[in-house]
DNA sequence: GTTGTTAGTTCACCCTACTAACAAACATCG
DNA sequence: CGATGTTTGTTAGTAGGGTGAACTAACAAC
């Protein structure tokens, strides 16, 4: 840690109150921050220069002294390259700006790319991207299922043919940007906190798709966990013995809850039985959830997946399900829901993680 | 954040480095850390002055160039005061050294001592144990039943009478020490990460005594929780509908598993069925541990409490559930097991706590 | 003895944030 | 309307922290 980063850290600072509260002037910072004014106008001077705050008149008001003048952040000052890889077919990129705001998108075809092929593409993918920037490019973030360690290093991502790759620093190399990585539910749940209304003290995503994963914030941070795997619920086993999952164990919950079986049970089922399928399907997620909602004393569960199989019966034999089986305290503060931000989650999760890394504002 | 916290972030790392290599020359630490060798004997020079670390003569081994003085931690340069108030009738003391060593314990019988009473005692017990100490105190570090936040105050404890109480501050302004207070249990299962074989990226503990608690580090950092209720784990329920329990819900799994409900159960029934009973209830146990096991991905499960009821059949089923039911990756690398300190886990993780906010050091 | 290597220190310099003092711009009150 | 008091933001000057360059000290190997 150099003295620089003490200042770094103090941008951060100015940056994260302006994000919070909005408008301030110099002299509300240096009192929200406990820097001295002399302090804030010089880190506010580079902040102007650097474009990311602009000053917006004076403050209204009719108050004795000298009037403040406004400060406010410039949220499409810079813009964001985001990249979600979690479908299976076609890479999705967007241009964000700092409040999540998608401006541009772009996407390029999978194919049969795996491996360096495929970091080719999302290489491409990445500059055509920057070269539509209108504005200077603040990072490149990227959301890929798999395993992701904290140096974004994918340690195996089996969709895309990654095992052991540097995809940080490769692609960072070749971009010449620094690269934030993520697994997808991670940066989904980070999202959520982000541009949503999650609490990132205690919040959970279960992320149902072709497979079930899932992200967990607890006291503003994502949890990773020595296996790097925090927030997978899908193989919990949910039926001992049950129907035999492709990580080697039977009954897990994504034999059950992942959308395809999903689809084929109620398409087994007359019409008026959906329901009840549903239901029996959410009393399930809720039973697997609830010693964990109670024992991390979480607030928020998000679901994030196809509305018209989750956004009904399911959800609510879900939220039935918890209550019943968690601690009264917890119930209470409990919130169980669909994302709020629907099919972009993990574009603007990979936004919220570059402005995280390269701004330090949550 | 002032630029002396720069400095103290370094002296913290110097001292982390020490106590997780052992004895290192000034030249060893500048590697190390990356910072310069100038900075280095800077640092080392005030930790010389504050006795924290000592030279221990010239490096052994004959190699080119001027001889290296190594430097050593002292670990007992300084003491720090632990509390345990884990207990229903008599508030633990003792005064510990840096390597988690007690060297002396006190104790006061807590009577009927409730509220202001009962921090009278606290602070009683904590100014004799300062009295005792032949070397400076850095701290004093409490362990405490009830809900705790990060602040040092006590939001709840029943069992001592305290509600919203800022204990951290009321017992730090009449000893004129810095105070650090925690939950008990996740004081324990720091202690278990810091003095004995934890995991700290992935760990958790569960206390069984007279009710069921617990604490969980992740990525190295004790959970919290918007609730600051994380690890509670004791009010999962286990058998909806089941016998009553003072949360207000019912078929919590403190109602089986806490230790007068288990010695109760093993009472009633003939000698050689005592085993499968405990069997029951490990499986009980494995079956909630489950899905927080395989979804946070941790790696270590720690018991605490009577081995005579939990080191036997109990654990082993505890074993046998959890790995039938998580992900053949997580129960590859799960560990569960007895805490190692058995009975002092609360006061050395105290100190563990102290050590950490005051030196920085894990 | 010479050479090369490593450890630790001295010195001059840069960066950061702070205190003290001040100018500008306003409201309010007699 | 002018004097007074407040608040904002800026201009010095200062103290603390870390760095690179160069130096001394101490040793092994040839």
């Amino acid at each position: 840690m150099l003295p620089a980063d003490t200042r770094r850290h103090h941008l951060s600072l100015l940056l994260q109150c302006l994000a919070d509260t909005g408008p301030l002037s110099r002299a509300d910072l240096a009192r929200a921050t406990s820097l001295t004014r002399v302090t804030v106008s010089d880190l506010v001077a580079e902040l102007l220069a650097d474009g990311l705050v602009a000053e917006l008149g004076t403050k209204p008001g009719a108050r004795p002294g000298k009037p403040a003048t406004l400060l406010g952040l410039v949220h499409d000052a810079v813009l964001i390259v985001a990249l979600d890889l979690s479908d299976d077919t076609v890479l999705q990129g967007a241009l964000i700006d700092l409040h999540g705001e998608i401006v541009t998108r772009d996407a390029v075809e999978l194919g049969s790319a795996r491996g360096d092929a495929a970091v080719d593409l999302v290489v491409a993918l990445v500059q055509r991207l920057v070269a539509t920037s209108e504005r200077p490019v603040l990072g490149v973030g990227i959301g890929t299922p798999g395993v992701v360690d904290d140096k974004g290093v994918v340690r195996q991502a089996p969709n895309l043919g990654w095992y052991e790759l540097p995809l940080a620093e490769a692609v960072g190399a070749r971009v010449g940007l620094p690269v934030s990585i993520s697994n997808d539910a991670n940066i989904a749940a980070l999202a959520e906190c982000t541009f949503g209304a999650g609490n990132p003290d205690g919040l959970m995503l279960v992320a149902i798709g072709h497979g079930v994963g899932g992200g967990i914030l607890m006291d503003g941070a994502m949890l990773g966990g020595p296996l790097l795997s925090a927030g997978e619920i899908g193989h919990v086993v949910v039926e001992p013995g049950g129907a035999p999952c492709a990580c080697g164990n039977r009954g897990c919950l994504e034999t059950v809850l992942a959308v395809p079986h999903l689809r084929d049970r109620l398409a087994a089922v007359t019409p008026d039985a959906v329901a009840s399928e549903l239901e029996a399907v959410g009393t399930t997620l809720g039973a697997v959830l609830a010693p964990i909602v109670t024992t991390l004393g979480i607030t928020d569960v998000v679901l994030y997946g196809p509305a018209e199989l989750l956004d009904g019966p399911l959800l609510g034999a879900v939220r039935a399900a918890v209550a019943e089986r968690s601690m009264p305290v917890v119930a209470e503060h409990l919130d169980v829901r669909m994302a709020s931000l629907a099919r972009d989650v993990v574009l603007t999760g990979a936004a919220a993680h570059v402005r995280f890394t390269q701004l330090g504002v949550v």
